[in-house]
DNA sequence: AATGATTATTTGACAATAGCAAATATCGAG
DNA sequence: CTCGATATTTGCTATTGTCAAATAATCATT
């Protein structure tokens, strides 16, 4: 990507902070008339939403300094609203839980900032409402930097085909300076398969990540005895975690499951990762030969495994 | 809208505001190291991206409390950061400008902002940057209520055609049930245009919003007299601004600069929107006849437009 | 079981941040 | 010229948050 673009997309991000900090900040010091500063009514969430948890537990979560978040604990435990549990594996700790008075002050909290939130949406239409959902899942999902949960590969659903014929048509283009006859090429794949495929031999999987996809592989018939492997795509968001070996795998099993004798299977020399999947796989190099296509000057190559 | 949906929505939106207060919380009070509080580096970018402000303007924009303000930019000054200015048209304000020192002091804090959001995109796939962007535009965009920006109409890009047949599938399997045939049929259409259209005499446009696609329609030749309209979609995303009737008038005008005599298209009479925008331009229902087809019993509907 | 290192929490002291109300100086309309 | 409104300042105060040291329990090692 070039450097002004991405100049451009900090930017953004630093624009959205901005705007979202006064967004959030209208709540301000004393939110919704209640009496809790942010941080108390945090803590108090935290509280509510887990299970007897320790002070430590909850610092960790929202960051506050230990002396501070004990004066709140102890406060709160003054005011009636929590009580502290000793904990006999650690005699350090407490297990915080409410009392039935703070959990009326909590349902009180949670109810104001729930209608707050329901006032601001409500004078959204409700496509934006969805829009807006969306993309705050979005923005939740791509910077909290938990480990990704794994990919997933399921059979095919409606759009997914032409969500192979884009990313496919996307990514050559921009990784590769690929034309648009190549997306012409995988469309016209994906419409055959489509039209005319034959389920007891012939099959497809999505791998998807958190409810996107970001892979595909294709398995169809050759011949009576080969069966041709296609469309083998990783999105750079499902990289490193090993799914083209899944994709490939799954693709090895089916067809020797419905009796092929031979995988076949056409690829690009410059497609050094995908080269390197066949090969881990054990397909072997049978055959290579330049071509001019998709506007570049490529090395084709045929790769089969016996089965 | 169902209400439990409703409140999905609610709890999606809360939680998203729980996560980012913390993640703009990392910040903290005095952020990236530098000798600013928050409120106060929010006053310097004002002062640093406004045409000489005065306190009242800043403390409008951001929310202060006067007198806070009052005092930070008197801090401001004694340190030599901002020069005050007086207003002859009106001697209780000051116009609000940085200094060379001030001018320094903001470029630091500036460009440690900027590598600290830089560095957390760097960890991120491409993609996912472009999404984690659009995501923030877009919440900017429907949380601020200004006008929702206009859809664009553009030519085609790589990925775009994909997205054609992966919108049309999903849609039509949604709202109408079609089956995967129906995505078949759409992605031949796309594969024949890409490979072989003849840029004098056919088109494609796409509509986009943000910078997602929301809507397409392709003008193809049927044959030297006799255009045909066909693959006229807009998403939920981009509906109620008029926008299939401006992709259809795309069409339109394209064909009569192209010479065409007729225009044509085929439609469903089960797509009451696309119907109403098609007679709405000018066309008129010549054909009618039940079909079996995407799994579905419909209406077939052609279309005529004299030019 | 004694040792030292680590951990969870508490306490004291203090500084930064924020908010309210009254004061001051100016402006604008009549 | 006067009255009400406006922009800013000032005094006062409470809250919020930070830092460092203290306390007490636990853990790992000998």
């Amino acid at each position: 990507m070039s450097q002004p673009d991405r100049d451009g997309q900090i930017a953004a991000v630093r624009a959205f902070n901005r705007f979202y900090t006064s967004k959030l900040g209208v709540l301000g010091q004393h939110l919704l008339k209640s009496p809790f500063s942010l941080s108390e009514a945090r803590v108090l969430y935290e509280i509510a939403n887990r299970d007897s948890p320790s002070a430590k537990e909850i610092g960790i979560e929202l960051g506050l300094d230990p002396g501070y978040l004990s004066r709140i604990v102890q406060k709160f435990e003054q005011d009636g609203l929590i009580l502290r549990k000793e904990l006999p594996a650690d005699r350090r700790q407490y297990q915080l839980g409410l009392t039935a008075k703070g959990r009326l002050a909590f349902a009180k909290l949670d109810r104001s900032s729930h209608n707050e939130v329901a006032e601001t949406l409500a004078i959204l239409p409700q496509g934006d409402r969805e829009r807006l959902t969306r993309a705050m899942v979005t923005i939740e999902r791509l910077l909290s930097n938990t480990a990704p949960a794994a990919a997933s590969l399921r059979e095919p659903r409606p759009g997914d085909m032409g969500w192979v014929v884009q990313s496919h048509g996307a990514l050559y283009a921009s990784e590769y300076g690929f034309d648009a006859s190549f997306e012409g090429l995988v469309a016209e794949i994906a419409a055959k398969f489509l039209g005319s495929f034959d389920a007891s031999r012939e099959r497809c999987w999505i791998a998807e990540l958190d409810g996107t996809q970001v892979g595909s592989v294709f398995l169809v018939k050759h011949s009576d005895d080969v069966a041709k492997l296609r469309l083998l795509l990783v999105d750079p968001a499902g990289r490193g975690q090993g799914l083209g070996r899944r994709l490939v795998g799954e693709c090895v099993a089916f067809a020797r499951a419905c009796g092929y004798r031979k995988i076949t299977l056409w690829t690009q020399s410059i497609l050094t990762a995908a080269r390197k999947t066949y090969q881990d796989a054990g397909f072997v190099l049978v055959a290579s030969e330049p071509h001019r296509s998709f506007g570049q000057s490529l090395i084709g190559e045929t790769w089969e495994m016996k089965l």
